[in-house]
DNA sequence: GTCTATACGAAGATAGAC
DNA sequence: GTCTATCTTCGTATAGAC
């Protein structure tokens, strides 16, 4: 089935750039890890690496988000951070610290060439802020402050998983994590 | 002077791996940036390009360093917040948001191969970490909870930054500093 | 849709002269 | 310390057959 190859490939390309980054995922990686059929490669993707890593981008934000709207389905302010950070821990440890995220790696490689990927990224971020303000708005944090703390968790988690690959530690997200946890639950009544 | 080109080339390659990050940044670009001249790389770096990576995030790392040193020594709790953010504001305004953090780019593209990079990598952030938590401890904050605080600044302003390159603007790190500054002014209190 | 073969360029690294 | 020339490998992309 054709749409599944590439289907394949796109969340290969997801799954690689987050441990070897945008520039140093070859097409070959993608094929490889994928299983998918290397003479088809500019047939899904006629305009190249940038469209396919431009997928990747999109599949994991939308990925991501899901995860986040389930998890902030439930409850308190506490829970839309582990909403968020639940994922990437699993992700870190698993890899050895090896893989952080695939949208930070192609925003960091982004380059003027290809604006489609920083457009692609800011989405990705944007979506993940949004549906993470939503969750402490339902929490009862008010609407301004949810969308401006939302913003520094998407920003602490993220940066913090950079620090756990290069401490190869969780220890970075879960101090992070403990701050901003404290943070939202006092946002809730301080109104 | 020979000593003068390597330096240069450690700069250069601390300058460009900011925006290219490290495997999109070649090492004749480093030579066109710095001026050094091409026949010597191996003479100055015999362990190639990982080790002018290395040396470029020792670099950058004693840069900022010393930057958030000297802007610590004056005072309060939110100036140790604007040391490390000042810094990164800069960068990212003048170069139109399309230059980062070295030490991140080198930090997500680092592999097996190479472990030496994240290990510098480390050690940058360590000691960013170690000198906000000296400053906020002058400015009252407990030393247990400066030393978490810190780390919290350190992982939220970094990724602050690249939330700032996908969305092209200075807003995310605006948000953040804000939401870090009354963070910071409230522990001193806390006690 | 998928294959092979190949063009084309870039990159890291080395050798040996000066 | 610096130069030029070269080796080797790799990576994207294309062409054209099946």
């Amino acid at each position: 089935m054709g749409t599944d190859s590439r289907e394949r490939m796109v969340r290969s390309a997801a799954y690689l750039f987050r441990e070897r980054g945008y520039s140093g995922t070859a097409f070959r990686d993608v094929i490889a890890h994928s299983g998918a059929p290397r003479g088809s490669i500019y047939h899904h993707f006629p305009e190249g690496k940038t469209q396919l890593a431009e997928e990747a981008v999109r599949y994991a934000g939308e990925f991501l988000n899901a995860g986040i709207l389930a998890a902030t389905e439930s409850g308190d302010a506490a829970s839309a951070v582990d909403a968020f950070v639940g994922w990437w821990r699993t992700v870190l440890i698993k890899s050895g610290f090896r893989a952080g995220c695939p949208v930070v790696a192609v925003t960091i490689e982004a380059n003027d060439d290809a604006p489609q990927l920083a457009a692609a990224a800011a989405a990705a971020f944007g979506r993940w802020q949004d549906t993470l303000a939503t969750g402490l708005e339902n929490a009862g944090v008010p609407a301004g402050r949810a969308s401006r703390l939302a913003r520094l968790i998407v920003a602490a988690v993220e940066g913090a998983t950079v620090l756990c690959r290069a401490h190869r530690d969780v220890a970075p997200l879960d101090d992070v994590v403990a701050e901003l946890k404290d943070l939202a639950r006092a946002a809730v009544t301080d109104g």
